[in-house]
DNA sequence: TGTACATCAGTGAACGCGCGTTCACTGATGTAC
DNA sequence: TGTACATCAGTGAACGCGCGTTCACTGATGTAC
């Protein structure tokens, strides 16, 4: 058994409480920013007493770092390959802005949180979710780089035209979310980001000239 | 003398209370969201009666929308020709990331309002700056529209492009304030924006091949 | 397997504090004549 | 110009309320033997 963390039964709940207080908290952010969350509000979601809440998160901040892993840390694998796809064909560029449609159906709360807190009111949060978007940046540069198409590029230039790609990803994904639930809305949104993607990677092949 | 304003003395300094308790609010905001500020904290940086707020607005969510009015109110006539000046030369290019540079300069905190409030928690604040954004996208599709690189273009295209500027120049309003006062940053930020656009102003020049 | 002790996630009472909003007010400014 | 009344920006006391944090606690789970 482990030293740090506790064993079977104890742990397990442990972490069922801690996970109730990240969901509860994303709701709760639906409609506020984080610094004006009360750490009394979340744990009366949840239904537990507001003192448990020090068993798990030093303060409302502290949780909102824990939310950005939560939202951000597994999606490295997925941007990388996807986001760095978008330079080449229409059906590329369709793939990955459906990517994108698909994660803001699938975690629409995460995304919220993200493009809410990226330039909000709490100062580590924000530089939780920079150095999450910047490492993004770099990984995608990293695909960039291997693809035939940019022969000839400096690793500077990659990381603009990465930069912007992530950019366009955290917009498109904020402009779906506002578009609400209506399907036309949303199918013009996600036209206008193709488009723009398309005249990105039409000065992306002209770039060199 | 007007029905709905008073007159003289008594109207002017009605005028500076509540520039006053604009300005602080702003002072206030730059380490906190507009969703956690509260109106006895403005009232308290200004020196007056908390009830004296109610004289001036509603509630915060009033106060926050007319921040916006006076970020971006003034603002149609400058970013219109300017942003719209970005498809051509690099001279022109570097005009442009220069105004938004010296608008970031002259008005920090403005421009932190804006980029923090757009995605914030208080709704009728994010549609105020939404309808402004809407608004600079339009204006600057006009302006485009009547230059003669647009030829052949359709009224769709060219608000996807001006959606596109527009997205970019508050990109780089929040990532030079992000820089800090370091003047090398500031110049990388610069840098990375100006070759944005050109990428963007290339696929702009292939647009109809 | 059984027992005796240790751990620790969650409890519940209590605290001092600042919040938004109400209300009747004051006194300088404005208006009518 | 002078006077009498109206307006209204700002005041200050009072309210009920929810906040974050402290503390000693309980009792289920874990560990040693």
């Amino acid at each position: 058994m482990s030293h740090t963390a506790g064993t079977g039964i104890r742990q397990a709940q442990k972490q069922k409480t801690r996970q109730a207080l990240l969901d509860a908290a994303l709701l709760l952010l639906e409609e506020q920013s984080l610094s004006s969350l009360g750490l009394r509000e979340v744990t009366r979601a949840v239904g537990v007493a507001p003192t448990a809440f020090y068993r798990h998160f030093r303060d409302i901040p502290d949780l909102g770092v824990a939310l950005v892993d939560e939202a951000l840390g597994s999606l490295h694998a997925t941007l990388r390959t996807t986001l760095a796809a978008t330079g080449d064909s229409d059906e590329r560029i369709a793939g990955a802005v459906e990517l994108i449609a698909g994660l803001v159906h699938a975690y629409p709360a995460h995304v919220r949180f993200i493009t809410r807190e990226r330039h909000g009111g709490v100062q580590v949060v924000r530089e939780a979710i920079g150095a999450q978007l910047g490492l993004f940046v770099r990984e995608v540069a990293d695909e960039l780089a291997v693809q035939p198409e940019s022969r000839g590029w400096e690793r500077d230039d990659l990381l603009m035209l990465a930069g912007l790609y992530v950019d366009h990803m955290v917009m498109t994904a904020s402009a779906l979310l506002a578009a609400g639930p209506g399907e036309e809305e949303r199918e013009r949104v996600a036209r206008t980001a193709r488009r723009q993607l398309r005249l990105v990677s039409l000065g992306r092949r002209h770039w060199l000239d």
